[in-house]
DNA sequence: CCTGTAGTAAGACAATTGTCTAACTACTAC
DNA sequence: GTAGTAGTTAGACAATTGTCTTACTACAGG
């Protein structure tokens, strides 16, 4: 089983994390999440394959906006919402409204 | 004299904004004009060469994040900020807050 | 006109990125 | 066990990106 590892947000800078959120499809996943709640990584929507979806939620993770644990086969995740809010006040809420 | 073009905001996406913004000396630039207003690009100190820089300052303007106008031998630039809070509220003060 | 300053344009280059297919691991259900 | 499902890994590939050097345009001041 795969065990995920997860940056201290301190550590985490604002250019990673935008650089995180400048593909649609990571968008998608992060928009997917604050609204849904904690998601496996196949109940999101995204037109792309299964390894391409796999990596999206690495370099989200990798950017220290989710959170995945593994249960049975599935990989759920969720949003790292109160140390982003802590980290970086106002990115999710921009993410969110922005259109 | 060279004529900039500048993106309506509303056609601008997020994920354009966001990938402008993850580049570190992008970042450094839009500090910059936030804390010190309309500057010419030499007035911003970067460790990059000048057509590196000028590159940069073409990435920005593309995403609707500044607006250039000819002076002289100078471009200056501004941050669109009235636009930016309209059309993205809470992007300028992330990236002036974070750290 | 000459020199200097500010910036752009073109081209090259290595590094990174987003995508895929194919093969693999790990769990669940029969 | 065998199948099926969920996801990862490895490798390849084209496209994009950040950087540079060199050469260029355009203005300012003598």
């Amino acid at each position: 089983m795969k065990c995920y590892s997860h940056p201290v947000l301190r550590e985490v800078a604002l250019a990673d994390v935008m650089q995180a959120l400048s593909d649609p499809c990571r968008i998608a996943i992060v928009r997917a999440l604050a609204e849904r709640g904690e998601l496996a990584c196949n109940e999101i929507e995204l037109d792309v394959s299964k390894a391409t979806r796999s990596h999206h939620f690495d370099v989200l993770r990798a950017a220290g906006l989710i959170y995945t644990r593994t249960e049975g086969t599935k990989c759920m995740t969720s949003i790292r919402e109160t140390e982003l809010n802590k980290r970086f006040p106002g990115l999710l809420k921009l993410v969110l409204s922005a259109k």
